[in-house]
DNA sequence: TTGTAATAGTTGTTTTTGTAACTAACAAGC
DNA sequence: GCTTGTTAGTTACAAAAACAACTATTACAA
């Protein structure tokens, strides 16, 4: 039954994850040269950006991030005056977050370099396998097997 | 030229982290409860016994480790007796890393429910579709866009 | 030779992450 | 009103990763 042909270019967690990180590496340098950002910092922005006013724990919802991470991300982002935090006045719990004009040009700026990037990635796909794949992605991000023993 | 509808699920680095993340977890977790073992830990234990002794620089060449993350993986395993060291004669600078009996049985397992594992993460696929998959994360890491500004 | 550079691998230090414990604010039942 | 439980977010501490500097050995050329 164990088929000895079974390696790790056929295991698709170590498949994915060389190539996110493969794929990660040129855009990862981007943003951390030009602003100084961290991932969970990027995510933040664009998530900001994409999406407008939003909480850390809408954030934290989805991109799948711990508030942990959110929350110093959001602290970073907001010593560089990236983001402004506001106080929900009905639940004070909450905290509006918004990108600054300053925010925003960066977020402009990283937006388009992603498409660039994203496009240059992907030029050899076909649009139908482009989106072929990306409904596939999008399937596994859903917790996969989280009962498989 | 920008596209507004260019979000997150349409940036394939975003895309195949989120898959990455989601579809190791329940996997992670079974390496890790039955044998206390780190990700790097279990990508050395899985090129051992896939491909029979190999020296830190081969293990790191294969699976794109940096040496640190391996030297500290390789100590681990010797301390829990699944791996053993053997000085090179000719040059002693290298060091020939195999597998014990029982780090080749843990390896056994684990391969075992990886194979399963990768099987039910792909059980709505066809052959042809895991196949093109397959070869497009392959392709994807194999470094791209180095040059990208 | 002997001096310089390269390679294999380790160790030390700093960042970043993960986990758990914490504060503050709200909600609902009594 | 009070207690108990929940949610939003922060902070403190421990684990892991990244990066740089280091030792030991080999290669190779003057």
């Amino acid at each position: 039954m164990t088929d000895e042909n079974f390696d790790l270019t056929h295991f698709l967690p170590y498949l994915l994850n060389q190539a996110a990180e493969a794929s990660s590496l040129a855009f990862q340098q981007i943003y951390k040269e030009r602003y100084g950002m961290l991932r969970a910092e990027w995510r933040v922005l664009f998530h900001l950006g994409l999406y407008g006013q939003l909480t850390a724990s809408e954030i934290g919802l989805r991109a799948n991030m711990h508030k942990t991470k959110i929350s110093r991300a959001v602290q970073k982002l907001t010593e560089r005056r990236f983001v402004t935090r506001a106080r929900d006045a009905g639940d004070r719990r909450l905290e509006h977050l918004a990108l600054t004009p300053p925010g925003q040009a960066a977020y402009e700026d990283l937006h388009s370099v992603a498409q660039r990037y994203d496009a240059a990635l992907t030029e050899d796909l076909s649009a139908a396998e482009r989106e072929a794949l990306r409904k596939l992605l999008v399937k596994l991000s859903k917790t996969p097997l989280a009962g498989f023993t």
